[in-house]
RNA sequence: GCGGGUGUGGCGGAAUGGCAGACGCACAGGACUUAAAAUCCUGAGGAGGCAACUCCGUGUGGGUUCAAGUCCCACCACCCGCACCA
């Protein structure tokens, strides 16, 4: 008969929260500290979905095994409940986003708890309660003090009817809810001055153990390249700067161009013969998003500005001047030189705009429909032609010694440029924490005193996006109106909001001492727990939030509050689970499955097995209606051993080679992140255990102890009525013994020419002359008249024959 | 476009450069049963063959190697991110 896997897990997680089992002091005497921690989610009215179990438990599953190893864990879970989604669902519904998100959290927890996961709640978070949002604002104030928050103009999405798009909210340039057309405008906003941090983002990459694909994206994201910065005078008067990492291409430019935002546009618009045409473009390109302007399709586009001519610095050539959008203002100079015999876009530009082309660098690249890039030249002793006394000497020598002359010159000089750009941190919305600062005609900006704080954001009437482009909170007087905390004459405050990513910055530095109301958390706290040992979210966050939490924290550190340089130790990102259908889950596609269901039907452990089970944790994968009941069947199977139970403090001859290989290949799979095949391991030995049909105390003990991690409830209640000592809670993780797992005899392929001609099985201490004899004894036919010239022996695999 | 990934049976997936397809699903056969379900046991990449066995097989095309799913080069397809969704 099957188990009764509704009352044992009900069973169990009474239990554990009646007992507290999972609460956890931040000194444990004895114990070392790990600290394991998964993002907390967003608490959408969906609530939970397959692909938060699979995530959730198996990072459960690390919690559970490093507690049996004798760790005191940290294993917290909160809420990151700011966002334009509660906000819109409010509107929609006609409620106050509060009530929202306060509804979402009880679901999302009750969810949680039926997972059995082994959460400390007393320590729950949630950003949008005031004890908590009062200390983001506190530490938005230290970046205002350290001068690394300011306001500044910047571009936003802007709909005539709507006000500030997010720019989820456009559509092919059209406002998703109105469809008028949107623009980009500049307005001032709040910007946190991540950029000074760049260097160190990149370079302290080295002091974690990220998975190599999240550290490249990190280093990529933030784009750092040094390069030179080359001053261009105007023949009609004026300069401007170009920022180029190819340098040694210079002789080649044929032409410039300029983003259409560039300054120059509006100086010299007396002397600009097509100012018409050229203001055409400039309006078009307001429709653009910077997307949208990047994709090379539209990179071709772009307005000779008509009666200008640049002058190259290093010859005195003449060239023409163009604005196009694919240069971005934000990144570099807001201008480039343009070489189309070397860079592929220039190439693509001039061929459409019927310009010059000028190859400067000797080699077969260049042809008559792409152009010769840096990455086929590039360290491979390519030498410059075209470029007077330059001429002849390799790429790498051209680089230096150009851009010395340059130097010489006075038009030059050496910059490092990122991609990376400062962090806009103003929304103009409700839905968030307000940015605690006042504005007063004499003193400026003035932060609110610390015994203000928190600001608390008001309840309010309407929190729609205001048509004017500013934050719903503008539209209260009793808000805005007060007086400066530094001079006392009337003041007003901010009313712009923080974006969700704020509270997600330093969540984890709560955990550590989350009830606290003198500081954000103890420096106790935060020594006991800091660096995170193992950090798990999606891939979608290991750009944006890893990189502000890094910074937050660096921060912090800089001014003393963090304890160290880098937050979390390691970190890795599941893949998604997606419908049975292989794409993503959604009400619309009706491919969505409720776990709930799943459980209801086959149990939580098996759920939780399962989704340990179904694949690769780093990769997406499809669901499976058949799994959970698959490892229902496994779990069932682990159940009725009991029948088969005998006394025995000791692992048996027949099961103890598949005792020891379990053990050790479980335990470093849970370590390596490969829960697949920890579960395939625990099944290879359930299935040698019904070979024999017997099992004893001390072999069901270390079976339990194995499978506990993913299947807390089933094993804890065999545990439990089986009586076996101590209490599973007091047990500890199971070891092996290297010496258990040698063989006596192995099987080996032989090969003769790589090709397999047959297998044989070997004992395990013998010398390769003696495998050499043995294979060919047993194989002679195989044999006959081959001269071998050459014998490969891979231990315990293969012994290759090499015949002629 | 830029950046990060992925591609293996009917399906989910395994495989430190060393016997491809572990483990599981679905499938087939057997045991148990009046019968079915459940359970237990066995089989199975594809093609050919009564069989022993042979040939073909990890997105495509090349290459390195005694040996390639794995390393290198080129390509194709799909997924994720791209700064006001978080």
């Amino acid at each position: 008969m099957d188990y009764n896997f509704k009352e044992i897990e009900k069973k169990w997680q009474d239990i554990w929260e009646k007992e507290c089992r999972f609460e956890v002091k931040n000194h444990e005497p004895g114990k070392k500290n790990c600290y394991v921690l998964i993002e907390f989610p967003y608490p959408s009215g969906k609530g939970l979905h397959t692909g938060h179990v699979r995530s959730y438990s198996a990072l459960d599953a690390v919690a559970r095994k490093k507690r049996l190893e004798g760790y005191n864990v940290l294993f917290p879970m909160g809420c990151d409940s700011f966002g334009l989604e509660a906000e819109r669902t409010a509107i929609k519904e006609h409620k106050l986003p509060q009530e929202i998100v306060e509804r979402n959290i009880k679901v999302f927890k009750e969810q949680l708890k039926k997972v059995g996961l082994s959460i400390d709640w007393s320590r729950e978070i949630s950003t949008c309660d005031p004890s908590y949002y009062k200390w983001t604002q506190w530490q938005f104030i230290q970046f205002f003090k350290h001068g690394l928050a300011e306001k500044k103009e910047t571009l936003i999405n802007w709909c005539p009817n709507c006000g500030v798009l997010a720019n989820e909210e456009v559509e092919d340039g059209k406002c998703c809810q109105c469809h008028a057309e949107t623009v980009q405008k500049t307005k001032a906003q709040w910007v946190l001055k991540m950029t000074k941090y760049a260097d160190r983002l990149a370079d302290d990459l080295v002091l974690t153990d990220y998975m190599e694909h999240i550290k490249t994206s990190q280093i990529n994201w933030i784009g750092r390249s040094q390069g030179e910065v080359v001053k261009f005078k105007i023949r009609e008067g004026g300069e401007f700067e170009i920022f180029t990492t190819c340098i040694e291409t210079i002789y080649g430019i044929t032409f410039m161009v300029l983003a259409p935002e560039h300054e120059l546009i509006e100086k010299l618009k007396d002397k600009i013969t097509n100012y018409d045409e050229v203001l055409r473009y400039i309006n078009e390109t307001k429709k653009k998003s910077e997307f949208e302007r990047s994709e090379l399709s539209k990179g071709k586009e772009g307005v000779q500005l008509k009666g200008l001519m640049a002058i190259n610095p290093a010859n005195g050539k003449e060239v023409p001047i163009f604005i196009g959008d694919f240069v971005l203002a934000s990144y570099g100079s807001g201008a480039v030189m343009a070489v189309p015999s070397h860079d592929q876009r220039d190439y693509d530009f001039a061929k459409e705009h019927g310009l010059e082309y000028i190859q400067v660098i000797d080699g077969e690249g260049c042809s008559s429909d792409c152009a010769y890039e840096k990455t086929s030249y590039l360290g491979k002793g390519a030498k410059l032609i075209n470029s007077q006394e330059f001429s002849g000497l390799t790429v790498e020598e051209a680089k230096v010694k150009i851009a010395e002359k340059l130097e010489k010159m006075g038009v030059a000089h050496k910059q490092t440029n990122f991609k990376m750009r400062d962090w806009v941190f103003s929304r103009q919305r409700y839905w968030g924490e307000p940015i605690p600062m006042v504005y007063c005609e004499t003193c400026g900006w003035v932060p609110v005193p610390d015994d203000q704080l928190p600001v608390v954001l008001p309840n309010v009437e309407s929190y729609e996006p205001t048509k004017d482009g500013e934050s719903p909170l503008s539209a209260i007087p009793e808000f805005v109106n007060t007086t400066c905390p530094h001079c006392g004459k009337p003041a007003k405050r901010e009313t712009d909001t923080m974006p969700g990513w704020a509270g997600s910055s330093w969540y984890f530095m709560r955990y550590c001492d989350p009830r606290n109301d003198k500081e954000f958390a103890s420096q106790d706290a935060l020594k006991a727990w800091l660096p995170v040992d193992i950090y798990n979210g999606g891939n979608e966050h290991t750009t944006r939030h890893l990189l502000y939490a890094r910074f937050w924290n660096k921060f912090l550190y800089d001014i003393g509050l963090s304890p160290v340089l880098e937050p979390f130790k390691t970190r890795i990102s599941q893949g998604i689970v997606l419908g049975s259908n292989g794409v993503k889950m959604s009400k619309s596609l009706g491919n969505v499955v409720d776990p709930r269901e799943v459980a209801e039907q086959y149990g939580t452990d098996a759920l939780r097995v399962w989704e340990a089970f179904m694949g690769d944790y780093f990769q997406s994968v499809n669901w499976n209606d058949d799994g959970a009941k698959s490892c229902n069947k496994f779990l069932n199977r682990v159940y009725d051993m009991q029948e088969f139970l005998v006394e025995g403090e000791e692992y048996s001859k027949e099961l103890s080679y598949h005792i020891h290989s379990a053990i050790k290949k479980v335990t470093s799979d849970i370590d390596n992140v490969k829960f697949n095949t920890a579960i395939s391991a625990l099944m290879i030995l359930v299935n040698e255990i019904y070979k024999v049909k017997r099992i004893n105390k001390a072999e069901y003990k270390t079976l339990l102890l194995l499978l506990n991690p993913f299947a807390p409830h089933i094993t804890e209640e065999i545990w439990s009525v089986q009586k076996f000592e101590p209490a599973l809670k007091n047990a500890t993780w199971p070891k092996y013994d290297e010496s258990k797992l040698v063989q006596d005899s192995v099987e080996i392929a032989v090969q003769i020419n790589s090709k397999i001609v047959g297998r044989v099985v070997i004992p395990t201490n013998i010398s390769n002359e003696e495998i050499e004899k043995l294979a060919k004894e047993s194989l002679r036919e195989k044999f006959e008249g081959k001269n071998i010239v050459k014998t490969i022996i891979i231990p315990n695999r293969i012994i290759n024959f090499i015949a002629k």
